[in-house]
DNA sequence: GACTTAATTAAGTGATCAGCTAAATACAAA
DNA sequence: TTTGTATTTAGCTGATCACTTAATTAAGTC
């Protein structure tokens, strides 16, 4: 599962948003959802899957934080179809449309 | 479907690559994939919900632009979660595993 | 009008996914 | 070593999704 597909999921997005902020443990984490720690348990592989947050073992903790080179690559991405598209021949009219850009 | 799930698909975000360089008709995208016309056409009409890409009626073609605005919601929410763990406690490990940041 | 071209909508299907409960693993505390 | 706590793995199920073919809409051409 690709790091698109991995943020596709609102309760991933909200573990990273939540990770974004400071680490948390597995449990932690789950404590914030109406949801099983097993559900819980496969987003965060998910997410470590795609590169997205990483774990650090504590004891019987899990302690998971953002991955912020996950989310580098995911506005890598955003950058380059945009400076494709800042190119292109569209410009005029973007300007047109949206002149009080950057 | 919102814009992260629109996204989650290869062949969409294949779609929105191409048209980040220039406009295309329906049928002239189609053409780049090995798959059926209603599969595009489809996939255009998810990315549309999703306020990524416009559509302008010429005749009886569709031709899709790219929505620059999508992106940037899109980019946004990247950004500010970055931003949060810039901004965390995590950054003194943070400077630790990545000095040559920025 | 009849035919072709461009694209969409409709309906169906196999695969994937997000959630569940139950069971397993692993560490800590007693 | 027994019990408890934290977390993951296994196995199942309903829902969603990405395709397909067939049918439909709409516009250009003869």
């Amino acid at each position: 599962m690709d790091r698109f597909t991995a943020l596709a999921d609102p309760t991933r997005r909200r573990i990273v948003e939540m990770l974004g902020q400071r680490a948390m443990a597995a449990g932690e984490i789950t404590a914030q959802f109406g949801m099983s720690a097993p559900a819980i348990s496969q987003h965060l592989k998910v997410l470590k899957e795609a590169g997205l947050v990483s774990v650090e073992v504590s004891g019987q903790r899990r302690i998971y934080r953002l991955d912020p080179n996950g989310l580098d690559a995911f506005d890598a991405w955003v950058r380059q179809v945009r400076g494709f598209w800042n190119a292109g021949l569209d410009r005029l009219e973007r300007e047109l449309t949206k002149p009080d850009d950057e």
